[in-house]
DNA sequence: CTGTTAGCGCTTTCAG
DNA sequence: CTGAAAGCGCTAACAG
């Protein structure tokens, strides 16, 4: 507690120069001679000296703080909490804190937060948080499109669904599938929206699912699909999966009966029986490039990221035919 | 992004009073004429006034920041995911951000977060990250007691598991449980200590299985666990149980040849087939307790929460014999 | 190449 | 009961 009572001043009169000096020398800034440089950091480290992050804010006239919206309907969705974490990470390598924004609908407490930036996830057209959000004076990155109108994100992170999408309905092929039944998720998100238009394809049927399933609902929509008789099931809303598997009559044997993939990987689909074969959309990357882009929007000189995010398939037993 | 040029002598000014009566009127100190403070309110509003968190923070020699600890291994539980939720909503009742701190191994750049306090929920005595975050110069609370040797909290909050167990053990036996199999969690956090020794009664019987559960492994397990016909099973590590009664043989049928119950509760256990009983262990609460505890250590006058965090069992069919 | 100085916006004595 | 002024610790102009 005592130990931030150590100021650059403290710093400056142990290494005999300046305060000026000092912040140039630790924050690498202004030409200076190697050698004082590398004194004032000795310098620092020993007196244990660590720049107070409020003076510098204020200097600097920002927060230092970056939010991460996460909706409700994120709990239990492994997805968002690699999102967050491969956010944090960056966010901390670049010496932001990164900041949970729950639901919540006060927006002067928000404001008062004085966040440099916002991060959200697939945001939806449903959802009432989002016009408070949008009006903070902040840039907000969104990661999926936001499909509101006049929505205008500083930047957008993309997965590349289209091609995920391709992957995988050649793999289910290439392992005979002829007639795929696709449960697809609700069209309020960017996410919902993208996949339904990669899956327009003629071997595949789609049937609506809501993204917050309901087992009753779920149970409903199986029966559908096997009506349908279809050879293979893509169940896209990220933990129905292992629900959906589950739903199927004993007598439907997966893989031999019934290729089934899902396509948010997580890691309950690997350690299923069998395990489900999916798509991982690299969510912590996606975090990531979220943070980054944001920060390029704060005026950081940072190298842009890939357009699209790329996927890797993850092909497991549920679509395998065995020999 | 121009919003933040208001400041406190623009009110001062627009209001035809002094700084430090905008800065009392605002904040509620100081007594002073109840119209005055008013309209210095009403004209802060309207000009969108919002007070520099940096400043603030600079003055007061905090940084209005909490982290929550998030360790690798808590991915997919849901449990820290509403314990991080709630205390965040807690902590952003109370003017201060939540900070989420991933697993991270350089000291310099968490210290350079300054966070005001720290909240881990039950900490692992193997856990490479522990030491560092115990040696930042700032408070720490812990949800369930932490195991360390020299570990000093400022505070833990705990969560009421021997009446938890006890409660579910009741249930149990009023359902005809008479020899109980308990799948235990490794005993490297309070959590996991507490839980066995709740767990150390005449009826029941423990069987390790680790905390990150691997599927050959609960497989191994459960082989034993049958081998002992007992006529409950109780799978306590949160995320294992819907996979556990997965792997019960086709024959044996819940709940009417086996009672079957887990102990953290998780919105996939009451979607499951059958739903599963489980005890909520109030996730959200112990994050905002935590967050309350850290701002009582900070020095805040805030009412002492409850001596243990009350728990509610959730019966479901799993364990209910069907008459 | 380094030092002095001003000031970010707030809260808090201390006078009036 | 209200106002003036100091100063939290830092960085960016500007001098030297």
């Amino acid at each position: 507690m005592a130990a931030q009572r150590i100021t650059i001043r403290d710093v400056a009169r142990a290494a005999g120069v300046s305060t000026t000096t000092v912040s140039d020398a630790l924050s690498g800034r202004g030409r200076m001679n190697e050698e004082t440089r590398e004194r004032v950091r000795a310098t620092a480290e020993q007196l244990g000296y660590v720049a107070s992050a409020a003076a510098r804010n204020l200097r600097l006239g920002r927060s230092g703080t970056i939010g991460v919206y996460l909706p409700n309907q994120t709990v239990g969705y492994d997805y968002y909490t690699y999102l967050s974490r491969g956010a944090a990470q960056e966010a901390l390598g670049h010496g932001y804190a990164l900041t949970m924004i729950p639901p919540w609908d006060d927006a002067a407490q928000l404001r008062a937060l004085h966040l440099d930036a916002l991060i959200v996830s697939d945001p939806s057209t449903n959802d009432p948080v989002m016009p408070i959000l949008r009006g903070l004076p902040v840039p907000m990155v969104t990661c999926e499109p936001d499909l509101a109108d006049g929505a205008d994100p500083a930047a957008v992170i993309r997965i590349d669904h289209a091609r995920s999408v391709r992957n995988l309905l050649r793999h289910l092929r290439s392992q005979g599938a002829r007639r795929i039944a696709a449960l697809t998720p609700p069209t309020d998100t960017g996410f919902g929206v993208e996949l339904r238009e990669s899956l327009a394809v003629p071997d595949v049927e789609l049937y609506d699912v809501g993204f917050a399933f309901v087992p009753d609902e779920l149970t409903e929509s199986m029966h559908q699909v096997l009506a349908d008789r279809p050879d293979a099931i893509l169940c896209t809303p990220d933990g129905a999966a292992a629900m959906a598997m589950d739903l199927l009559p004993g007598q439907v044997r997966v893989p031999e009966d019934m290729l089934f993939a899902a396509y948010t990987d997580t890691p309950g689909l690997a350690l299923a029986r069998p395990s489900v074969t999916a798509v991982d959309l690299q969510p912590a990357l996606t975090g990531a490039l979220a943070v980054r882009a944001a920060l390029r929007a704060l005026g950081q000189d940072l190298p842009r990221g890939p357009r699209r995010v790329a996927t890797e398939l993850r092909v497991r037993e549920s679509s395998t035919r065995r020999r």
